[in-house]
DNA sequence: GGCTATTTGTTCGTATGTATA
DNA sequence: TTATACATACGAACAAATAGC
C-alpha cells in the first residue's frame, strides 16, 4: 500500500503572514461558504466565537466580517448576526431596449435606503438617448439584450 | 429691500445626532465632492486634519473614509493618501450579443487583483447560452444592447 | 410588559509597522 | 534621514438591537 499524500489547508491564522491577519480570516470565512460548509442562510459565527477561537482582537474580526459584506456575501443584522446571502430567490429579467447603454455602480447610503440593497450590492444605470436613466438593484435584477 | 432667506448647510458633526459620527463625516467629503469642491483627482485632506478640524478620533475617520472607498468614490494609497476618483477616462463599449444575460457583482480580493479595480467597483457578469460567462470590470467598460 | 443575556454598533485610546515624499 | 501619512492590531467602554424567558 503506497502512502497517501493529501494537501491538507491550513485553517489557522499566521501573524507572521504578509497577508494581514483580517485579510486571512475573511478569506477562511469565504473558503467555508465557497465549500458549502457555511450555507446561504447561515450564521456566521459570532464575533466572540471567532475572536476566541482564531485569537485575535475583536476589530480583526469585524474587519474580516465588513470585507464580506462589501462583498455582497454575508448580511449584517444588528443584535443578531452575519448571516450568508444567497442568491435571490427571484429576480427580475428587464428585457433591454435597442441601444440602450448599461453601466454599473455602487450605491450611496441614500440610495441603498431607496432601493432597499444591502452593503455590497451594486446597482445597474440603463440609458437611453432621449430618456432618464433607470435603476435597478444587482442583486434582484438580471438583465437581457433582445433578440 | 427684501430680506434674503438663505439655507445654509451645517458642516459640523454633531455628537449627539442619531447618525454616527463617521457617517456624518462621510456625508461632509461626500457632499465636497458632489459640490465640486474636490474635484476628480483631488486628495481628501488627511486624516491628521480631519481629526484636528472635526474633533473625532482617527477611527471615526478611517471609517469615513473607508465608506467612501467602498462607495467606489475616492481611492487610497497607502503613504499618500485618499484622491477623489473620476470617470475613467476611456471606457470600453461592449455591444451585447443577443439573449445575452447580464449581472453585476462585487469582486472577491482575488479579482480585484485578476482584473486590476480598486474598491468599490462592480464586475459585469455577461453570459450567453453555451458559452462560458465574460466579465468586465464596470469602472472601464459600458455595455450596449444591440440595435 | 419587563428582565437578562447575547450580539453587533460606535468611539475612544495606544502602539507598531509600512509606504511615500 | 526625517517627517508625514496610511495600515494593522491590540484593548476598553458604553450604546443599541435582538431574542428568550
Amino acid at each position: 500500500m503506497t502512502p497517501t499524500v493529501r494537501t491538507v489547508k491550513i485553517v489557522t491564522i499566521d501573524p507572521d503572514s504578509y497577508e494581514p491577519a483580517y485579510v486571512q480570516l475573511a478569506g477562511l470565512i469565504r473558503a467555508a461558504i465557497d465549500s458549502g460548509e457555511l450555507a446561504a442562510g447561515q450564521p456566521v459565527p459570532s464575533e466572540k466565537t471567532l475572536i476566541q477561537q482564531h485569537g485575535v482582537a475583536r476589530e480583526t474580526v469585524r474587519r474580516a466580517i465588513a470585507i464580506l459584506r462589501t462583498e455582497g456575501r454575508v448580511q449584517t443584522l444588528a443584535g443578531r448576526g452575519s448571516y450568508v446571502r444567497g442568491s435571490a430567490d427571484e429576480a427580475e429579467i428587464v428585457t433591454l431596449e435597442p441601444g440602450a447603454r448599461i453601466s454599473s455602480r455602487m450605491p450611496s447610503p441614500a440610495e441603498r435606503r431607496e432601493f432597499g440593497v444591502s452593503e455590497g450590492v451594486p446597482l445597474f444605470v440603463v440609458e437611453r438617448d432621449g430618456h432618464d436613466a433607470r435603476i435597478y438593484p444587482a442583486d434582484r435584477t438580471i438583465l437581457e439584450a433582445p433578440n
